[in-house]
RNA sequence: CGGGGCGUAGCGCAGUCUGGCUAGCGCACCUGCCUUGGGAGCAGGGGGCCGGAGGUUCGAAUCCUCUCGCCCCGACCA
């Protein structure tokens, strides 16, 4: 491929609306354009791209012997409707009526439309278990698409859906994608985790997310570097790191207008750690008090699946309900109920008085106040790792894919349902799995580039190899490129020759800027004396080689690449 | 949806506060000369309803009102 006849638009600014790094990049090196908010065009680099990752992912789909099939992206109200996910998504959805006035939506994911199909033609247990999948278009009206390509309002997804008879089968299901996930993120040269993550709406009891390592992901991850903890901090445990003790009577201070624990901890002189801190939220116009540790956030899923839905008490609520202004509440003598967190269970704190510009030293748990304990804190970097104590640490990730168990969860509402070898009924198992593939062209920028451009796995390079003639006037320049160009194609490399008349300086700029992984470059002066020039973009090494070893120089030097 | 920022040439920006020459600069683009191993140089050239609508004014990129769009933080994220 030549390319003086690929649109390749690169820039030499930055335009100022990108901010992540592969947002500038992609932009830059000619790979994408924005359309409006959260919709982009995919140039041909980029095409190509996704085309490498698509064709992984089919690899390994096919692998587990699951099936490709295509579902429609318009779909009729009633499938939705018959979940309750019609109801249950908002604005997130795009809606639209048909010329007959029927309700109709675009598809931001295909559980329903997967299980009416399945619904519809699996009878028996025979015909079980069967994974399909499709890489399709998904919309979703994003209430604040970023990023760049990484959080866009249509975009496709590689999902597939599992059948089985039984929970034993959903669990080898379920295995057997995991295991193509970690294959597939493999070879796309991601670093990735996969962490336990929240099932959220989708239903069902266990999921996990894969994870990869970016500044630029909307995710937080807690990491235990001794035994292998990893989970997303949306259901993240960890226990608290010991207090430093506080050891004094229960006596009252003076703490004039100090509200916040930053102010009452530098006023005291005491770390957060030695604070507790009082929230008071309506449960349904139930008043309840919640504890945690000055250092600590209220994680509010967690406290959601304990009490059911709250809200924060709004001041007048907390004068009404405590006779104290926010800032000054103690958990003492209140005949609400209280939910606290462990970390409070020993050791001696700082809390409010319950009345203005005053707190108390020397509150103790079972003592001053009692409360049901629960695990309701926002684990973070530093807090002791739930299974093996040790410190964990946090890390910001890109979510380029998910796992889901969802049990009968579209199959009952959609009647999907098949006969047992007794001839008995039962709903179908199912699972469900999404995959990205633009996140995954994302996060393997984010987690590889340097000054100078993009350094793309070699697996989901645009090119495997480029070659830039520096002079194309030169007879000796234009003979070797062809020697070499049809001596690589028909062994599979695909190559993109910069025949561009352009200087040195621009084409060794836009082949950084690119990244394909090697690149060889004829120049007129080296040829003279037999020589070519081969460079790995990651190491930015180069060597001259003797132009009749060339093509096997690159074909190792591609083969050793990352 | 709340908070903040920004819309002037393909990209990056100045000009707006304090209204007034023909709306400017760099890059990119076109022509010619020259140059050819890390985004060269010289000369000439093309490209703008200053996001849109309304208003104030003798006069609006600039002031006022409304509106649309984009980015960032937060909420949300099936």
């Amino acid at each position: 491929m030549y390319f003086s006849k690929m649109l390749i638009p690169t820039l030499r600014d930055v335009p100022a609306d990108a901010e992540a790094v592969s947002h500038k990049l992609m932009l830059r090196a000619g790979y994408v354009r924005q359309l409006a908010a959260g919709l982009y065009i995919y140039l041909p680099l980029a095409l190509r791209v996704m085309n490498k990752i698509n064709s992984i992912l089919r690899q390994e789909m096919n692998f587990i012997n699951a099936q490709e099939i295509t579902m429609p992206v318009l779909h009729p109200a009633e499938i939705w409707q018959k979940t309750g996910r019609w109801y249950e998504i908002k604005d997130e959805m795009f809606r639209l009526k048909d010329r007959t006035d029927r309700d109709m939506c675009l598809g931001m994911t295909h559980e329903e439309i997967m299980t009416w199909l399945a619904a519809r033609e699996i009878r028996s247990y025979r015909d079980l278990p069967q994974s399909w999948y499709q890489i399709q278009t998904k919309l979703r009206d994003e209430a604040r698409p970023k990023s760049g390509i990484l959080r866009t309002r249509e975009f496709t997804m590689k999902d597939s859906y599992s059948f089985d008879a039984d929970e034993a089968g959903l669990d080898v299901s379920y295995a057997n994608h995991a295991e193509a996930y970690h294959r597939i993120f493999n070879r796309c040269g991601l670093r990735f985790y996969q962490v336990e993550s929240d099932p959220g709406m989708m239903g069902g009891a266990t999921a996990h997310e894969f994870m990869a390592p970016s500044s630029a992901g909307e995710d937080e991850i807690v990491i235990c570097n001794s035994c292998g903890y990893v989970a997303n901090i949306e259901v993240a445990s960890s226990i608290h790191t010991k207090t430093e003790d506080l050891d004094c009577s229960y006596q009252e201070v003076h703490t004039p207008g100090k509200k916040s624990i930053k102010d009452v901890s530098a006023f005291l002189g005491l770390a957060p750690t030695n604070l507790l801190k009082s929230l008071l939220v309506m449960c349904s116009d139930t008043p309840m008090l919640v504890l945690l540790r000055g250092d600590q956030e209220l994680h509010e899923k967690k406290l959601l699946k304990l009490v059911g839905k709250f809200r924060p008490a709004s001041n007048d609520e907390i004068i009404n309900t405590l006779g104290v202004e926010a800032g000054f509440i103690g958990p003492m003598s209140h005949d609400i109920k209280i939910i606290s967190d462990p970390s409070l269970k020993s050791g001696m704190f700082v809390a409010g008085a319950n009345k203005s510009d005053y707190h108390v030293k020397g509150i103790k748990a079972d003592t001053h106040f009692k409360a049901e304990w629960h695990d309701i804190h926002v684990a973070k970097a530093g807090d002791g790792c739930p299974k093996c104590g040790k410190i964990l640490s946090s890390e910001a990730v890109i979510e380029i894919g998910n796992i889901f168990k969802l049990g009968t969860k579209y199959s009952k509402p959609l009647n999907a349902v098949y006969l047992d070898s007794n001839g008995k009924e039962n709903p179908i198992i199912m699972g469900s799995y999404g995959i990205g593939p633009a996140r995954i062209a994302a996060a393997a920028i984010e987690q590889n580039n340097d000054k100078d451009g993009i350094i793309w796995p070699k697996n989901i390079a645009p090119f495997d190899i480029q070659i830039s003639p520096l002079n194309l006037s030169d007879q000796a320049t234009r003979d070797t490129l062809d020697a070499m160009y049809k001596e690589l194609s028909p062994k599979g490399f695909e190559i993109l020759v910069d025949d561009r008349d352009e200087r040195p300086g621009v084409k060794f700029k836009d082949a950084d800027l690119i990244g394909i992984p090697i690149h060889i470059i004829l120049g007129e002066k080296s040829l003279k004396e037999g020589l070519v020039e081969i460079k790995t973009r990651k190491t930015r090494e180069s060597a001259k080689i003797n132009v009749n070893d060339a093509v096997n120089a690159a074909i190792k030097a591609h083969s050793e690449a990352f």
